[in-house]
DNA sequence: CAGTGGCCCTGAGCGC
DNA sequence: TGCGCTCAGGGCCACT
């Protein structure tokens, strides 16, 4: 589900919630890592501007203020949220009961944020700051933005450089360039005419070339598409998407090439699928 | 030290 | 209808 596209869309959709106050908060069950504070110490606090960082949310929170001015003893800080491979977050005006896969509830003056996340692979992570313990370490290493000016061919080449894994596994890696998952690498190599299979290092400048713009190219769809639903992804409105029914390559095996009716194969790359067409895509 | 594989957890889909 | 197996969008981390 929530490669970046999905999150971005995820993003985008959380637009009511800035500028509302926290009222209260409830965490369930145990996800990848704790939030690592008292739920209750999230009270008071304002909700400030939604950032994206590759696939992770950054939900900026004021030190606590109440209707009676700041209050003493908290300082600002934050929530970095993941969603893993099975999580989706929802805005809504009233917080409806619990579920068995509900596990950060946050009641706001303006609705309520739940996260919902059926394999608990994702997260909810309290910082003081983005470069600050456990957060700043769930970040730091990460490649760089796709839509950002530092997304270039020699960016992509230098990062290819003496990697013997193949394209495919080195954009996955989130190293080089971040947000590229599963469903968007085998797109964009489609796109792009390159092999998965190709080692990363014979991927020359030309090809870099080629592969910046697609991967551009196909993240931007898909947030225009609203991401690709394709078990159950949601928007924080509840809104599908459907990227999914765009795919040339993704979940094809057997089907044909749209572009030269070649069936589309699949390969397993460090334990993932992989679907390309045999013909348009070349090592 | 780049690369590989295990693992976190649940649910859906499929074959028998 | 039911059981057991396989696989799924991510990514950290221990190990080679």
């Amino acid at each position: 589900m929530p490669e970046l596209p999905e999150v971005e869309v995820t993003r985008l959709s959380l637009a009511p919630i800035i500028g509302s106050r926290v009222l209260a908060a409830r965490v369930g069950k145990p996800l990848r890592w704790p939030m690592g504070c008292d739920p209750q110490a999230l009270c008071g606090r304002v909700v400030g501007a939604v950032s994206r960082r590759g696939k992770y949310l950054w939900l900026p929170l004021s030190a606590p203020e109440g209707p009676e001015g700041p209050e003493s003893g908290g300082v600002p800080g934050g929530l970095l949220i993941h969603l893993g491979m099975s999580g989706s977050l929802s805005f809504e005006a009233k917080l409806a009961q619990a579920g068995p896969h509900d596990h950060v509830d946050l009641v706001t003056t303006e609705g309520c944020l739940r996260l919902h996340d059926p394999r608990r692979f994702g997260a909810v992570v309290w910082g003081e700051a983005q470069d600050q313990g456990l957060v700043g370490r769930l970040l730091a290493g990460l490649g760089v933005e796709p839509f950002s000016d530092a997304w270039t061919p020699e960016h992509l080449r230098a990062g290819l450089v003496g990697r013997r894994v193949s394209i495919k596994q080195a954009l996955l890696a989130g190293d080089i360039v971040v947000g590229v998952g599963n469903i968007y690498a085998s797109e964009a190599l489609f796109r792009a005419g390159i092999h998965p299979a190709t080692p990363a290092d014979r991927v020359g400048p030309r090809r870099c070339a080629r592969l910046v713009a697609v991967v551009r190219e196909v993240l931007a769809e898909a947030v225009q598409a609203g991401g690709s639903s394709l078990k159950d992804f949601r928007n924080a409105q509840g809104q599908q998407g459907h990227f999914q029914l765009a795919t040339r390559v993704y979940d094809r095996e057997g089907q044909p090439c749209r572009t030269c009716g070649t069936p589309i194969r699949r390969l397993v790359q460090g334990q993932r699928s992989t679907f390309f067409c045999p013909r348009c895509q070349r090592r």
